[in-house]
Formats: C-alpha cells, structure tokens, sequence
DNA sequence: CACGCGTGGGC
DNA sequence: TGCCCAAGCGT
C-alpha cells in the first residue's frame, strides 16, 4: 500500500481525540499548533482550554494585554511564543478585519509563524498540500527509509522537508499531516517504538537493519551556561515588593521578577549587602535572610540558574511598587512563581 | 545560519 | 541522576 494511505489508516483507527481537531477554525488550529510548538499534548491541552475560553475569538485576543497574555501562558515556556501569537492576533483582527490568511504563502508571512506551522495549519484548514515536517517527521521518516542525514543540519532540513512533500496525500493532506505526526508521537516513538506491531515492518529500514536507535540522527548538543542569581524579595511595612519587567534580549522577556543580583560564583550574605545594587537599594538599615536552605537549580534548556532568595524587611520604600496582595497578577517566570507559592505557604 | 529561547516528563 | 526529548521560530 501507499505510504499516505497505511499511515491515514493507521490515523483512522488510533488517532487522539483532541478539542481542537473537531474545528477547522483556523484561529483554534494556530492556538493548538503555536502551544504545542516544542511542547506535549499533555502539556499544552490545559493551557488551550484555557485560552480558547478566554478567547473565544482572535478579536478578544487582540484586545488583551500582553501582560494579560503572558500571565496566561505562564508555566507553558519560550514566551516569544505568547508575545508573537498576541502582536498576530492584533495583525489578524486590526488589519485584516478578522480574516485569517488562506494560502501557506501568506501564513507564513506572520510573526510566530514559520514553515512547520503554515504547513499545518494551510493543510489542516485549507485543505493546501504543504507538508509538516517536525520532531516526529524527522523520526518517522529517518528510520522507514532509512536516513542519516542529520536532521539539524541545513542539508538535513531540505532534504527532509522535500522528501515529505513527495509523500503527502493531495486529496487529504491535513489529515495526511496529523496522521504521521500522531504517529511519530504514539507508535514511532523515540524509545522503545512499537515495531512488533507496526504497518510499516515489511518495508521500514530501520527496522530490518536494527537501526531504530540510530534514527533519527542529530549533531552536536547544547552548551550549559551556568549562572547565579540573587533575588532580592522585599518586604515593606506597608506591605509592598518591588516586581520589574525583563527587558531586552535573553530569558523571561515581559515576564516579572524581583530585583535581581546575579554574579559570577555563588556569593553569601556578606557579599549580598556589599553589592553596589544592594546598597543602591537600601541605603539604610533592613533585615535579611536566605529563604530557601539549599540553592535552587532552575534548569533551562541552555543554562542552569543557581538561584537564592533573599528576603530583604525595611521601612517604606519609594520604589516598591507592587502590593503584595497583587503580586499574582504579574505574569512571572515559574522559577519565581514556585518560589511564590512556597512563601506565601509559610506566611 | 548557528544559536538562544522554558518547562516538564521519561528512562 | 543526568540526559534527551517535545506539533519550531526569530535573528
């Protein structure tokens, strides 16, 4: 049988039953797919409920604030995400009266949106044959024909995405698309696939050569940059902390966090009252002590963040902006909003 | 275009 | 435990 039909087939007998694929509203399929971008199901589904019952449509979207936005996409990583989806949202319902782009040509010209995503979501909703290529085509499609080429490098990238085009079905190509990619998630899964039980195990290679965990091939891994980061929590008499927005370029931009000492090695008490920052911050006398006993390490894909909280107690200050009272309505990294939940636990 | 961007789950 | 992985994208 055809490649297209075994796997349509497979999907029709396996497939998840997931709230956004009983629409082909394409503002519910962008939703779902830019949530689900380096993201499970599992994790991503709460977050979709969430939002489409927030939003039920790209206007109450646009109208949002983005720190509403965030707030709301909270805990669900890489915010560039809620920050792209939000200035689309406002593209979409401001300057195209609503009307979500028809053509793959045109999705993709949106902010958020790249190849993966305008593949799907033209295919899905507007029935255009452009072919998915993510973390499952690359693994399903490196073991069945039995490929090297690794799927990170520019030659690896074009010779996939041009490998599946071939293989897409032209009649039903949004379900051709969710079929190998239900597929790669649930049976050619990264360990332990399901090959005894496969559609596919008189004619995958992988299989027949026993090379199912070399496939799908990656090069080079990740660097880890370790750093040390100081919070200072405050505590004024009349109740308030001062919360500042993350600007610029690097981790949590438009998220919230206290006033931040980071240094190059873990640094003690001593040194925390010593600094320029803090001494900048409290000229006069305050109280401090370490909330947490143990350093805490916050693991982000690309950096460990040595982390320690430091309750700071002091008089009124001018620049505590923030109640405590409303501090959970600031949209905040998890590492800080656990850090939360903890504190106002013990209080 | 190689790199930076979060979080949580699985083994 | 440490490491890999998960419906990628912007710069």
């Amino acid at each position: 049988m055809k490649f297209s039909n075994t796997l349509i087939y497979w999907y029709l007998q396996n497939n998840r039953e997931l709230p956004w694929r009983k629409s082909k509203n394409p503002y519910f399929i962008w939703l779902s797919e830019i949530m689900l971008q380096q993201t499970r199901v599992a994790q991503g589904l709460s977050y979709y409920l969430k939002f489409t019952e927030a939003f039920p449509t790209v206007f109450d979207l646009a109208k949002a604030d983005e720190s509403t936005v965030l707030k709301m996409w909270q805990g669900l990583g890489y915010y560039s995400r809620a920050r792209n989806l939000h200035f689309s949202a406002k593209l979409i319902a401001n300057e195209l009266n609503g009307e979500f782009p028809s053509t793959y040509k045109e999705i993709i010209k949106l902010k958020g949106i790249g190849d993966y995503t305008a593949s799907a979501i033209a295919s899905i909703c507007f029935n255009e044959p452009t072919a998915v290529v993510d973390g499952n085509v690359y693994r399903v499609l490196s073991r069945y024909f039995g490929i090297f080429t690794a799927i990170n490098s520019t030659a690896g990238i074009k010779e996939f995405k041009t490998l599946a085009q071939t293989l897409i079905d032209e009649i039903k190509p949004g379900t051709y698309n969710q079929a190998i990619m239900d597929f790669g998630a649930l049976h050619c899964k990264p360990q332990n696939p399901l090959c005894n039980s496969c559609p596919f195990s008189e004619s995958c290679i992988a299989f027949e050569k026993k090379l199912t965990k070399e496939l799908p091939v990656k090069e080079k891994k990740i660097k880890v940059r370790k750093r040390y980061f100081n919070f200072l929590v405050i505590k004024t008499d009349d109740n308030k902390t001062i919360l500042s927005e993350r600007k610029g370029k690097g981790i949590w931009q438009g998220l919230y966090q206290f006033p931040l000492i980071e240094s190059e090695q873990i640094i003690n008490q001593e040194e925390i009252i010593a600094s320029e920052k803090f001494i900048d911050l409290f000229p006069n006398e305050t109280t401090i002590s370490l909330f947490n006993k143990k350093e805490i390490i916050h693991k982000l894909s690309h950096q460990h963040l040595y982390t320690n909280f430091w309750v700071v107690e002091t008089k009124k200050h001018k620049k505590a902006n923030v109640s405590w009272s409303k501090i959970e309505d600031f949209p905040v990294p998890i590492l800080i909003a656990n850090f939360l939940d903890q504190f106002q636990l013990k209080k």
